[in-house]
DNA sequence: CTCCAATGTAAAAAATATTTGACACGAAGT
DNA sequence: ACTTCGTGTCAAATATTTTTTACATTGGAG
């Protein structure tokens, strides 16, 4: 029920920058190719260790491999003031 | 069976910068205050896309709230190896 | 002192990420 | 034709993150 709203262009870089295999990859950041493949296909995002894992191995900054799109105009809270009592 | 390895200053800046508690920085992420306890303290690092809301709400860059640290000796790879029969 | 807001802890359930073990397909290479 | 390599997919199992619920503690306000 979450969409994936984390974008990346791991496979743009595995080929440019660094010319690697999925599975080159998946060993050096320590997971499964199936992981890897996962998370090219946006099929859902990575934890935290594991984009911080990839941005180094890429050696780049976290940022320009994941970038965070959220919805349309995120609006969801931003008004919201009056959540308390329970 | 996984250390965290990611620290962050939620805490820090939740005072600093952006005075609000835990509640309230949980309303603005959509998550339960449980999630930003949790983090704060360190017992699991969050996903990235939380880390990316939260970086948000900071005004912040991900990089600067949160922190990657290998482990001591990791070193797994720098060393590639060849890895294939499976 | 009492009340309440903010924080810490804990455990089970739900959701999401990752692994494992297949199998399929196309492009090379032999 | 056969084999290998890189990739895509699927499903079930395991791990990790997040929710839900509930209760304890501390500090300030009244």
């Amino acid at each position: 029920m979450k969409k994936n709203l984390v974008k990346n262009n791991i496979r743009q870089l595995r080929f440019m920058k660094h010319e690697m295999t999925q599975q080159q990859l998946a060993d050096r950041v320590g997971v499964t190719r199936q992981t890897i493949v996962a998370i090219e296909k946006e099929k859902y995002s990575p934890s935290l260790e594991l984009a911080f894992l990839i941005a180094q191995v890429f050696e780049l900054p976290l940022e320009e491999i994941f970038s965070f799109h959220p919805q349309g105009t995120d609006s969801s809270q931003a008004t919201s003031l009056e959540e308390e009592g329970k």
